[in-house]
DNA sequence: AACGCGGGGCG
DNA sequence: CGCCCAGCGTT
């Protein structure tokens, strides 16, 4: 697997040895539950304009929201600008190599501090998201799908396949990662696959997922996060906005804008205050 | 353990 | 139009 890695991976700028451990780490919080084609842009720019953890953490937070954009749960920008403030105060501006240091900082849990371990620093750790859980479940367990959550068996069993030499587990994470992303993705490309001769799903025929009914989709159209986007996006767009302003462009019944205002408020990604006439205004905190 | 949290592109 | 995608923090 891991020549066919060496082969096959991705040209991707946090793979660049320069590139340097907060580039790997700002790459792993944007590529939380988002696809890498739309992290690339935002990463660049993020990258040119705060390529470190000290001028991430002077960075205004208006800024960080405009240059995030509309990557998606924008509670992670917020928690990579205080991630880089924590760096700045707690480990001298420099990222910590360790999983226990890096899992005590804002938005960095169980696998964001695998992945930094492994690819910033070469260290050996237990990497194990999506792609690597369904690559184990299919080899090992004949199963089409991994359970919904993460179980301690899988952490076991993975534990048990890196490699002990640290330098040959970071390659063991990025070539079992890349594998899932290209190949053996949720509908595989078994024709290209460099260890489809010993997969248990393979020899067991391909069985569909025995789970399949009981796994149900985020549901979006009409959800409260849909029109905090919304609103998001009219505030990125402009200096500030009145409360009629951001209802004249939000189509959703007035009880579900005042809840995801208020949702938004609560996670300080808006700041309300009174502008011109005493009326109430919304825009990104500073 | 379960839930809330974005958004775009693709079949 | 349904579905997916390099998780985390809170309860």
């Amino acid at each position: 697997m891991c020549e066919w890695y060496a082969e096959h991976q991705r040209d991707l700028p946090w793979r660049d040895p320069a590139c340097g451990s907060w580039g790997v780490l700002v790459s792993e919080v944007m590529l939380q539950q988002t696809p890498v084609v739309r992290v690339l842009p935002r990463w660049e720019k993020w990258m040119r304009l705060w390529p470190t953890p000290a001028a991430t953490a002077a960075a205004s937070t208006a800024d960080i929201l405009r240059v995030w954009d509309r990557l998606g749960y924008p509670r992670r920008a917020l928690r990579l600008k205080d991630c880089a403030t924590a760096i700045v105060q707690h480990f001298d501006g420099i990222v910590p190599s360790d999983e226990a240091r890096l899992r005590s900082l804002p938005g960095i849990g169980e696998y964001t501090a695998a992945a930094v371990v492994a690819f910033a620093f070469h260290g050996r750790s237990v990497v194990l998201d999506t792609n690597v859980r369904r690559v184990l479940c299919r080899a090992f367990d004949a199963q089409a799908l991994p359970v919904p959550h993460l179980t301690r068996a899988e952490r076991e069993r993975a534990a048990a396949l890196v490699p002990a030499e640290p330098q040959r587990a970071a390659l063991w994470a990025a070539a079992s990662m890349e594998l899932g992303a290209l190949v053996c993705q949720k509908a595989p490309k078994c024709a290209e696959c460099p260890i489809k001769s010993r997969c248990a799903w393979q020899a067991a025929g391909m069985p569909p997922d025995k789970l399949a009914h009981r796994r149900t989709a985020q549901a979006w159209h009409g959800t409260d996060r849909q029109v905090r986007g919304q609103i998001m996006a009219v505030l990125r767009a402009s200096q500030h906005a009145e409360r009629e302003e951001l209802l004249a462009v939000v189509k959703a019944p007035h009880p579900q804008f005042e809840r995801a205002l208020a949702s938004l408020l609560t996670d300080n990604l808006v700041v309300e205050f009174h502008g011109a006439d005493n009326a109430l205004a919304y825009r990104l905190p500073t």
